[in-house]
RNA sequence: GGCGAAGUAGCUCAGCCGGUCAGAGCAGGCGGCUCAUAUCCGCCGUGUCGGGGGUUCGAGUCCCUCCUUCGCCA
């Protein structure tokens, strides 16, 4: 597939439900689909951006009824937080699509009346059981204690009439094509998974609401007392939104080059729902379906509890955009899930942008300021060194290397990538001392810097679609072209010597990592090394203050069905409802002589599961030979009281 | 319960179709430079590639099995 066509690269997101509240999710899958549309641009595709906000549904309806308002009114105001986030960003979309809006509720009911017409549809008995929740009807086996098995919600028993695609007829075609074309799923395992749900029976549709339940909907064309269900509206928007049914040219042309990015919890409704609605419609399945992972924060859940909550979307705001998307374009491998932390962050930063790229820039810039006159040096006339000729070479082959990564979807390959090159021309100038040479051969001295300035260029401009603002901006302090990046942009040679160079400040400056283990915060502070090899390592202050000690009143005890040594503890430890514990204790003391006895407790560390049942701290004990003795304060302190 | 993925240096991870695949970055140690944001460059890793079996001249790389973790489905 390197055939020369007029490719196009057409990139949506998922359209963010309008309920929700921006998060670091939706934050990573669009500013990825921005990425990918500035390097596909880069590499001289034509390429389309949309992304949106779904507006339909119950919780919308009932979510505006709560504040008053009109759903229409809730949406309006509500869908702001998504479109003004992305500008923030550096997001640039082509488009912004809201489900809402009249060109596309148009061709949704214009799909649904050819779906009705070609007997694609049909109207049916509904029985089953609906969960509000999560707008879904589940069968009275898949309850779970009758309850909606994905949330534990209540479910109500409802029967109805309701209209069906027969989504089933598409079953084989849909497998065939998963089968024929390996890419069309990424990552392989969630293509893996699409066709093990594809090995059950695939059951109809059912794509109806009764409007007497949820109003807030499209009507179907062909019976007003329903409207359509949310995904079927939802999905169409990928197509509405570049002209299906009213403009075929431009759509067929834009949609001949369709990728969707999406995250995995809704990869069932994109590679069968929607597969199979394109197919009852006679249009062409989009190119890729591409299901990326979660980010992990804290490799936890946040928890108030720990105190270290951030959110990752205001790390922009202390650190830079262009180093928020850096990161999030570095770390994550596209598919699978990523740790998210400030330490982690700041450790790219720091040695990534500050260290590598940003004093790459810095000491070029003042070299030449103080040597050249502030200006691009003129190149040599030929090569003299093989330095020079290695430096080219590697960043004449970076394009085409980033450009084949992106296209494989290793982005941070890609990023690393440009970012060797960058690593490359620092060993250059390390090799070639341009600031010793010029003291006795000004012009050689001057042919180096130029050679490595114009290296330079190149992987500013590879980096560009990631960090447009900062890329952009370094480009124009070594006096590059900073107008939209092309293809012609990659050549060697593109920087003119006698250019102007202007750099204000550091381009990244350093930021101080939190102390974590075996970094010391301060670098002057004689920092006191740890014996080598022998005893224990020491400990800061901050890190001992990591840990909540706290006096505990035990509520409750009781010996742990399948051990000797464990007890099950219930200990007050003044936060309203008791916490669950499981200490070895069980050999030494007797659970009834515990009750209302005072204990110490650390009260934040990870839960984890013992005989299967949650303990969410530990209790403390000398362990002396004669097994562990508990400790307790001298007089008693109310449950809570911290220990320092 | 079924299906699938993962388990590689202290940490995070690369390793496609079996034969320089035993690697990179970070951390740590030593050395060099001083144009530069205490930055940059060089050198230093004896890892049972989760355990066990098997196929093969040869296996992190294929097969079987077990363990652990995760995901999807039920």
């Amino acid at each position: 597939m390197t055939v020369a066509e007029d490719r196009v690269f057409y990139i949506t997101t998922p359209i963010y439900y309008v309920n929700d509240r921006p998060h670091i999710g939706h934050a990573y899958c669009t500013v990825l689909a921005d990425v990918l549309a500035r390097y596909h641009r880069l590499f001289g595709e034509e390429t389309f951006f949309l992304t949106g906000v779904d507006e339909h549904g119950q919780k919308v309806q009932e979510a505006a009824a709560k504040r008053g308002l009109s759903p229409q009114a809730h949406c309006d105001e509500m869908q702001a937080h998504f479109r003004n986030l992305w500008p923030t960003l550096h997001v640039v979309h082509d488009d912004f699509i809201r489900t809402t809006e009249p060109r596309h509720e148009a061709v949704v009911q214009e799909a649904l009346q050819r779906l009705w017409d070609a007997g694609e549809i049909y109207r049916g008995e509904y029985e089953g059981f609906y969960s509000p929740r999560v707008e879904k009807f589940f069968t009275a086996e898949e309850l779970v204690d009758g309850k909606c098995p994905e949330t534990g919600g209540e479910v109500f028993r409802i029967q109805e009439a309701n209209y069906f695609f027969r989504m089933s007829r598409y079953q084989d075609a849909l497998i065939d094509h998963i089968r024929r074309n390996p890419d069309f799923i990424a990552p392989e395992s969630r293509r893996n998974e699409v066709l093990g749900f594809l090995s059950q029976p695939l059951k109809d549709l059912c794509i109806s609401r009764p409007k007497a339940r949820l109003s807030w909907g499209i009507p179907l064309p062909f019976d007003p007392e329903f409207v359509t269900y949310v995904w079927f509206d939802a999905l169409l928007n990928y197509c509405s939104a570049i002209g299906l049914y009213r403009d075929e040219e431009r759509f067929r042309r834009l949609w001949s080059g369709a990728h969707h990015l999406i995250g995995k919890d809704i990869l069932t409704t994109h590679s069968v729902y929607w597969t199979t609605m394109l197919m009852a419609l006679g249009l062409p399945l989009p190119r890729r379906i591409i299901a990326h992972g979660w980010w992990l924060v804290d490799r936890t859940k946040m928890s108030k509890s720990l105190g270290n909550v951030v959110d990752p979307l205001s790390l922009k705001d202390r650190y830079g955009v262009d180093s928020l998307r850096y990161f999030l374009m570095r770390e994550m491998v596209v598919g699978l899930d990523a740790d998210f932390s400030e330490e982690a962050f700041l450790r790219r930063h720091n040695f990534d942008l500050a260290n590598d790229l940003g004093n790459l820039v810095n000491r070029l810039v003042r070299f030449a300021e103080r040597a050249f006159q502030g200006r691009v040096p003129p190149p040599a006339d030929r090569e003299v060194s093989s330095q020079d000729r290695s430096l080219r070479e590697m960043a004449q082959a970076a394009g085409p290397l980033v450009r084949s990564l992106v296209e494989a979807l290793r982005v941070e390959q890609a990023v690393e990538a440009a970012m060797n090159l960058v690593r490359r021309i620092n060993r250059y100038l390390a090799e070639t001392e341009p600031f010793k040479v010029v003291k006795e051969d000004p012009a050689r001295a001057g042919a180096l810097v130029y050679q490595a300035l114009e290296a330079l260029r190149i992987a500013l401009t590879l980096l560009r679609p990631v960090m447009p603002g900062k890329c952009t901006e370094l480009l124009k302090a070594i006096g590059a072209d900073t107008t939209e990046g092309r293809l012609e942009d990659l050549r060697w040679g593109g920087l003119a010597a006698g250019t102007p160079l202007a750099l204000e400040g550091a381009p990244f400056p350093r930021h101080e990592v939190p102390s974590f283990e075996g970094e010391p915060a301060a670098p002057a502070a004689e920092a006191p090394k740890a014996p080598a090899s022998e005893g224990p390592a020491l400990v800061s202050i901050e890190d001992f203050q990591k840990i909540q000690w706290k006096v505990g009143t035990v509520v409750s005890a009781a010996p742990v069905p399948g051990s000797d040594k464990l007890l099950a503890l219930e200990v007050d430890l003044g936060e309203g409802a008791p916490r669950p514990l499981v200490a070895g204790i069980g050999k030494v003391y007797d659970p009834a002589s515990l009750v209302g006895r005072q204990v110490v407790v650390v009260a934040n560390l990870a839960p984890r599961k013992v005989f299967g049942r949650e303990s969410r701290g530990m209790v403390l004990a000398a362990s002396g030979d004669q097994g562990p003795v508990l400790l307790a304060p001298m007089a008693p302190v109310p449950p809570g009281t911290p220990v320092r």
